[in-house]
Order: structure tokens, then sequence, then C-alpha cells
DNA sequence: CCTGAATCTTAGCTGTTCAA
DNA sequence: TTGAACAGCTAAGATTCAGG
């Protein structure tokens, strides 16, 4: 029997046998397990060249998902139960990639699995299909590196302004300057923290109420602008320094130890730092002690856009330490890990 | 039990950085 | 200057929960 033979018998053995995508095949099963080659002969024949419309991702992948079960002779599922893998009978998942970035969340590859990996053109219609086993999947990544995100959720918005920590962290709290009228702006917000200049919680915090109301042109689309640096400029503003520069490090403004985040969905989105993580941070300061993670200060400002203004609505501002205390902290994984494999641009041409 | 809302977990694109 | 590596982000599918 040739390729295209043996395809068919497969997918005519699957309709017939009115058999799931969760139902359980065996390895040695010779009439309903497809293998390798033959899962990725059916899927290039069916598939290649179908036009599924420019979709969002989530519903582009279920279609495309839609379309692969189809293909193989199996009945749609209602919704595609998250298992791993999606698609267990046949042990593969699919990857449905319009860029060149393919990224595996919260698990390992594993070596037997098959990976389907296809190609989107131009946002609307499927190229190649290459179906490779995970240790071939694997050599890919050149690294190992699995990136992480801390993640957690704003939820009920009442007050126009929280002061979640109405104190610094003890660790830190001796070294403020009481007096509010510190001026800083003789001082950089890159500066490293100094007795001098160091604004209490509660003073940062009465300080940024002002911006409550503030708006500004979402310039997202802007190359060099954004709106996390429009903030940010505000924010330096309205504690007085007479710059704002960033220089992209941890926290946004150093001299107060203080990071910002704009929030315009419930996610918050902390990336690598977990903000009651009690190691020290490299900063130099005069307080005589080093700071930790959890002695940063966060302002999170929440906003809504319309028509492409950005206003600020709400105002939290909580020590590190404290901050789980207010935004709930995701507890399904508490730490989400993607590794990330850059397929070569001739990956399907090959 | 059913339905809609809330919650959680991604799908994968895009932006940034840094080394060659 | 380029591209690989990695970090960040939006928002939708799946699941769970609350109210009827």
């Amino acid at each position: 029997m040739d390729i295209e033979a043996k395809s068919a018998f497969y997918v005519e053995n699957i309709r017939k046998s009115k058999i799931s995508i969760y139902d359980n095949i065996s390895y040695d099963d010779s009439k309903l397990w497809i293998p390798r080659e033959e899962l990725e002969y059916i899927l290039n024949k069916k598939l290649y060249g179908l036009s599924i419309g420019d979709l969002p991702l989530r519903t582009r992948s279920k279609v495309i998902k839609e379309s692969v079960c189809r293909a193989l002779g199996y009945d749609v599922p209602s919704s595609f139960t998250k298992t791993q893998p999606r698609f267990p009978g046949q042990d593969f998942d699919t990857y449905s990639q319009k860029s060149n970035n393919l990224q595996i969340w919260n698990e390992e590859i594993s070596p037997s699995r098959r990976y389907v990996i296809i190609q989107i053109i131009d946002n609307t219609r499927i190229g190649r299909i290459k179906v490779l086993l995970g240790e071939e999947l694997a050599a890919y990544d050149k690294t190992g590196t699995l990136t992480t995100k801390y993640q957690a959720r704003l939820t009920s918005v009442k007050d126009k302004s929280e002061l979640i920590s109405s104190v610094d962290t003890e660790r830190i709290n001796t070294f403020v300057n009481s007096f509010p009228y510190v001026n800083l702006g003789e001082l950089r917000p890159v500066d490293n923290p100094s007795k001098k200049s160091f604004l209490s919680i509660r003073s940062i915090f009465d300080k940024l109420t002002s911006l409550i109301g503030t708006s500004f042109a979402d310039l997202g689309f802007d190359q060099e602008r954004n709106r996390g640096f429009e903030l940010h400029k505000l924010i330096c503003l309205s504690l007085g320094y007479k710059s704002y520069e960033d220089n992209g490090q941890f926290p946004d403004l150093k001299n107060q130890l203080l990071e910002v985040k704009l929030q315009t969905s419930p996610t918050i989105d902390l990336g690598l730092i977990c903000p009651d993580d009690t190691s020290e941070l490299d900063i130099k300061n005069d307080f005589g002690v080093k700071v930790r993670h959890c002695d940063v200060r966060y302002a999170l400002f929440y906003a809504s856009i319309r028509d492409g203004i950005v206003t600020l609505t709400n105002l939290y501002l909580s020590s590190g330490e404290k901050f789980f205390s207010r935004f709930p902290r995701f507890e399904g994984k508490i730490v989400n890990k993607k590794i990330q494999l850059p397929l070569p641009s001739n990956f399907f041409s090959s």
C-alpha cells in the first residue's frame, strides 16, 4: 500500500469506529494509530491552503483543531478539553504559527509525543504542516531557558485610591524623610536612593492621587513612546523630578524604590519578579542596609481606554511585602513557565 | 439542573536586548 | 546591522462558581 492508500485506510477506520480524539489508541494498533509520516501527509493534503479568515488567536487555534478532527475522521468535540496533549488518542499537540517563536507553556517537551506545527500565511491561510517528534523538536531549544512569570488579579475595584500598606516595610521605614516637601528637582529618578530624599509610601500616595482622572493619548502604536512611558513621565513630574528618564531596570524609579504598573485589564502581569520576594536587590544606597524586592513600593494605576485616550481611574499603592494581601495571586500555578523555540526560517520548506 | 459571570490558563504575536 | 533569545502583553477558550 502506498502512503495515500494507507492514509485513507486509517481515516476510514477512525470514521467507522466512532472513537473520539480522547479515546486511547495503542502505538501498535495497525488500524487506528496514524504513524507520523501518514499524519503529516493527511494534514497537508486536507488542510494546505485552507482559508480560515483573519481570526483572533484562540479562535484561529480552535478552528484549526476542528479542521484537524475532520481531516482525520474524528467528530469535532463541542470543546477541546484541557488535556496534555490536546489530542490524547493520537498523542499529538497542534501549534499554529505565523511567527517563528514556538512557545510551550507549563510542560516539558515530551519526547514521544508528536508536535503538529502548522504554518499560517498572512493571518488567513494554512500553509505547510510539519509533524515532529518531541525529541526532534527539542533540538530547536538552544538554551533550555524557561521564561517564568508571576500573575495576580485586580479585583473589586471600588475606591478611587487605596493605600494598601500605610507604612513602609520595617527594613526601610526608618530611612524615609518625613518632611513632605523634599525637593527632588535636582535629582534623577534613576539615581540611587538616599535618606535625604527618600519619601514615605504615604507621601508618595498623597502626591500620586492627584493623577487620578488624568488623560493622555494612547500612543501605543507609536514607535518610541508607549502608554507606560507616558505614565512614568507623569509620575516623575508629580513627585517633583524635573527629568523622567527610565533605564528599564527594576524598579522603574530607583530613587524612590517605586515600581509602576499601568493596568487596563484585571490580569496583573508581574513578570519574573515576585513582589513579596525577600531576596536582596543590587541597589546602592546610604541606608546602611540592603533593600529587598519586598521593600519596593508598587504603584498600580488602573486605566480605561476610549477612543485612543487613556484615562487613569484608580490608584493602588502597596509595598511588595503586602502586595498579595490585596491582589490575589493566581494560585492554580503560582509560576507560569514557558519554553520558547525559534524555528529557523526554512523550517516549513525543508 | 441550567445559565451566565468570574476565574484561570494559555495561544502566540510583538517588543527589547545583546552579542556577533 | 542583524537576528537569536527572551521578556512582555492581550485577550479568548476552558473551567468553575454563583444564582436561579
